[in-house]
DNA sequence: GATTTTTTTCTCGACAGTCGAGAAATTTAG
DNA sequence: CTAAATTTCTCGACTGTCGAGAAAAAAATC
């Protein structure tokens, strides 16, 4: 369904036009901004003395003129027009971090975490107390944080910041939403950490290639397994998603996954898996809940020096992650598919594996192998996936709600 | 990358606005269309004003008054404003139709094809000498075609209008748009017939749902698979997208496909899968090219009378439909599936299998069981799928090319 | 038949937004 | 000290939407 345009629609969206390119290049002189997005030098003037009023951005003082003709004044985002808190919830910590509005990290933290099962509560009132201590620590007023955006592995709602489920707490559902409410009236979202990581990679990508770039997924390898796909949009920035990848169907009556299904992908790619695997423990036997990193490089070591068992591990590994990634192309276009998390450090007995999986089918087949690259430092990608993402909903709520002053 | 915006395409957006309702609703008067856009009725006088000039609408002539007041003037889309020509590529024919601006068929009819398999030569020069026929036979000047809507079953190139795989010509590609363009200056584009099954029940589904419609997937059953998904965008229209999904892989190392690879969905669930099944032949022979529905006609009575490898063979169909539906939820979002085609005839048969396969998968364990509907009448879907999309196409065309008459 | 009521369409002035051109500001070069 | 260069700011023109009320036209009422 269409909607209708207004004149006021036209302004709140070169305003957040501004204020983005003001983000991707950051503190920029009037002239540079009427470049990059194409408005009129008069609209600009108009634009930046509204957003400079109402204090979301302001004139760097003065620094030494480089050239002839009138000094440049650059403009930049006023760090304290307000906070981002950043929640990184993975399998054996929480981290907290605080950014101001400028992108800036402030503090940072972590806290470990009880691995007890029944603990979804329990959890939630440590995200509480996180956040509280966060905001404490730094002395900022809780209604300057603007944004609270949170990460985790597993499914998350489309619409909603509810964690369907996880690794850790399976079915057990997590409402962030309801569970911070009363507390705090900063927006909460929540996204899948794979789809960051794939976010981030895809705004590296189309800094470098511009308009070229089309689309990108990402692939996290671990104990669990994470998908993120990127498309660029057909008007509006870009399209994101986060399937159930790990937990797509490999093999009908396979291996019995952490799920409790049989036969998903991570019931053979994931480390819990490959460990099995390598130690011929039959499929069906519950699997290990945490499998320490030391223990799968062992095998992997064994594999290198050619033991046949468990180079035949992560073989089978490869092979449930080439046919879930040729499955997943035959229901989207072609794209380059990047490789990060702990598990690329089997990249190499990973990789004959992927590539016969992707091989058997049709698509690939016709269209040739997607190119397939290994990315690391999946820590800093999933921070940088959630700054961009962040950063821009606040933009867009900050121009959306209203400018105050502007009236 | 965001791009910025000016009053004009305020005027733009609304002008399609205002045509887009005038299509869904029929010939509608000032004050409907007002309401129905929420724009004002001193917003609706400058469009239609424009519009009418510029020959694109017209006032309908007076109706008897039915009630108070001044008598309401119709506006409607002026049936001479433009043609559409619907191609409808089909496995033994190809069916041209002959579309007024106001969605009015005004001719029709269908050529046999010739089922030569090196024929795609041949074949590109069939359809221009259908295009020239449907033409001449209506004695319209060929400028005033605006657009030409193909329609088949196969892949296609997401931007451009190629047939990238098809069941009949295989890798061999058609680009149509080359194919045209020195004949016809009209705009082609191509779409996967499933796929415009799909947006024909999306556009059903929202007149009844309305905002509570999010997305739909059309699966059909026939001598090969496909599947169309459409999906409510953020903001503008609908999202659709036609994936490879017959093609995808069901099972490595499985039956061979009429594509040439080993483990596809069709090789399993497509007419000749079932026949291969039912008859005991051995997966990797090469599958026959048509299967007259007679025949499989046959093997749906003796499974139903309860013979048990023709019941096997419809059940193993069912499964790796299931399987692939599984995944394909994977991928997405839950969303209901609307199975049409010639193989509904067998949905009893069918459905057991299909219900299991999805049961196989974590998704479905956590989501519950999607919708499944059974819809008739897929032609009749294609042709209203093709409708819906082209005069929109047009519309938005005609508005964005500069409104002649308006200057 | 004239007048009032009702409903719809049209028109006018107010307001918001963008743009181009040129004025104003401010620094470097000579 | 003046001219050139460069950036920022300002003004009037143009386009767009909106609300209010005028104009149109038919039915109801007296």
């Amino acid at each position: 369904m269409l909607t209708k345009s207004s004149t006021e629609l036209v302004r709140q969206r070169n305003s957040v036009l501004v204020l983005s390119v003001l983000r991707r290049h950051g503190a920029l002189a009037h002239t540079e901004i009427s470049d990059f997005t194409r408005l009129s030098s008069a609209t600009i003037s108009a634009i930046t003395a509204e957003l400079e009023k109402a204090q979301i951005i302001e004139k760097s003082e003065q620094q030494p003129a480089s050239g002839r003709g009138r000094p440049r004044v650059l403009l930049r985002q006023r760090r304290d027009c307000g906070y981002l808190i950043v929640v990184i919830i993975s399998s054996d910590a929480v981290q907290y971090s605080l950014v101001d509005y400028a992108g800036k990290l402030i503090d940072r933290f972590s806290e470990e975490r009880s691995h007890d099962p029944a603990g979804a509560v329990r959890f939630v009132a440590a995200v509480r107390a996180g956040l509280l201590r966060i905001l404490d620590r730094s002395k900022i007023s809780q209604e300057k944080v603007l944004l609270i955006s949170i990460s985790s592995k597993g499914l998350v709602d489309s619409t909603e910041p509810v964690l369907v489920w996880s690794p850790i707490f399976g079915s057990e559902q997590i409402d962030f939403e309801s569970a911070l409410r009363p507390e705090w009236q900063a927006k909460v979202i929540l996204d899948n950490e794979t789809l960051l990581v794939a976010a981030a990679l895809g705004a590296r990508e189309e800094m470098v290639k511009g308009a070229d770039f089309r689309s990108l997924a990402a692939l996290s390898l671990g104990h669990s397994v994470g998908l993120g796909i990127v498309r660029r949009g057909n008007q509006t920035g870009q399209e994101i998603s986060a399937p159930n990848f790990g937990h797509m169907l490999h093999m009908a009556n396979g291996g019995l996954c952490r799920c409790g299904t049989r036969g998903c992908i991570e019931a053979y790619a994931g480390f819990y898996a490959i460990l099995r695997s390598a130690f011929e423990v039959p499929l069906d036997t519950i699997p290990a809940k945490f499998v320490p990193v030391a223990e799968l490089d062992k095998i992997a070591a064994k594999a290198r020096q050619g033991h046949r068992v468990p180079a035949f591990a992560f073989r089978q590994a490869g092979l449930a992650l080439g046919n879930g990634l040729s499955r997943m192309l035959s229901l989207t276009e072609r794209m380059p598919i990047a490789i990060t998390g702990p598990g690329t450090r089997y990249y190499d007995l990973l990789r004959q594996g992927i590539e016969e999986g992707l091989g058997q089918s049709h698509i690939v087949r016709m269209e040739g192998m997607p190119e397939i690259r290994v990315v690391a430092d999946e820590q800093i990608l999933v921070f940088e996936g959630h700054l961009n993402r962040a950063l821009s909903v606040i933009d867009e709520d900050i121009v959306v709600s209203g400018i105050p002053g502007a009236d």
